[in-house]
DNA sequence: CCTGTGTGAGACAAAGGTGTCTCATGTGGG
DNA sequence: CCCACATGAGACACCTTTGTCTCACACAGG
């Protein structure tokens, strides 16, 4: 029967997530396919991590359109876009700590549109006085993103509930450790 | 003339972190050494990891040290503790990246002791009435690494500044991105 | 029933990285 | 001045991974 594409590039970002070295023999072995087949779908290693960065711009995308992040308060589209994100992290821990990516110095555009749309988010945030001023719209995008890996990870390691996970993130991004007075 | 061991280490941190898979021949190049030398210093790839990670471990231990975070204010604590593994954080990023270290399930104690430091903060800070309570002191140590580890690379690539990255670090920790009426 | 398509298993050469060795060089200390 | 020692350069075999190929098999559709 055919192979389930998307299936297969499930299974390879759970196991690159967790071993970045891991063989292709060992992504078609966690696939439950052969490595003559994986290779049939995907030329060769690049191939699979492209497909791979292309699936989670592709999700990303598709977690900020559906959070709607240029409507209501920016606090309350920052949660929906976290919980949106939240069944793609794992995908997204892997490719955040592929500098590899990045070598041919020409990083896919999608990320560019990704980045703008988180970007401009905060900073919208900021101009409605919502967010504080200090901290700029870019760190907050870089922290997001590395909030979620961390998140991801931490879960993965069992050491946060994964119930807990968007709360965890959003909680801590907006309103930080520091306990407050007022709600 | 002798090779200065710790500078080795230091530029193989350096370049590690910007490309993981680097071979030995790169990273004996980016220190300005032979592959021989390197390999008469460091048996090979594993050890040379080791030894980061050792290096690593050294310089989390110092700062946590030097930080004394078992006095005064837990926020303060934190800044504190901030400040001081601010030279450390390109180290730490490879290795919190590096998840190969934990394959032999035998992580090393020194990052136990470390954890154990860093969770003891949170939770005085906690007991104290400083840091709220929804969020577990495994998370804050948590999105301490992943902060960190994020801040290292947003100034590496030149999309924060260096000078910003204590306060942006810390701040987002503390304080989170909301804006608050009283400061 | 037959055929075509997709798959698994294995063989194979090529490429790249690793670990070890030798030898020449250069430098600092006695 | 001379010697010991550390280094650089290169050669070498070995191993792992990769990419390709072949062949047999299973299964679904005609």
């Amino acid at each position: 029967m055919a192979v389930d594409r998307e299936q297969v590039l499930r299974s390879a970002a759970a196991l690159l997530t967790r071993k970045s070295t891991a063989t292709m023999d060992e992504v078609a072995r966690a696939a439950g396919i052969s490595r003559a087949t994986l290779h049939r779908h995907f030329a060769g290693r690049d191939a699979l991590v492209r497909a791979l960065e292309s699936l989670g711009i592709a999700e990303c995308e598709a977690a900020l359109e559906a959070a709607r992040t240029d409507e209501g308060p920016a606090a309350d589209a920052v949660r929906r876009l976290v919980r949106a994100m939240e069944p793609s992290t794992a995908l997204l821990a892997f490719l955040y700590t592929e500098n590899q990516l990045f070598e041919g110095d020409e990083q896919n555009e999608g990320w560019a549109r990704i980045d703008a749309g988180l970007t401009e988010l905060f900073r919208r945030g900021q101009e409605s006085g919502e967010f504080r001023i200090d901290l700029t719209p870019a760190w907050l995008t870089e922290a997001l993103y590395g909030l979620l890996a961390s998140g991801a990870w931490a879960v993965a390691e069992g050491r946060v509930a994964r119930n807990d996970f968007t709360h965890m993130i959003v909680e801590l991004l907006l309103g930080g450790a520091l306990r407050r007075e007022e709600p």
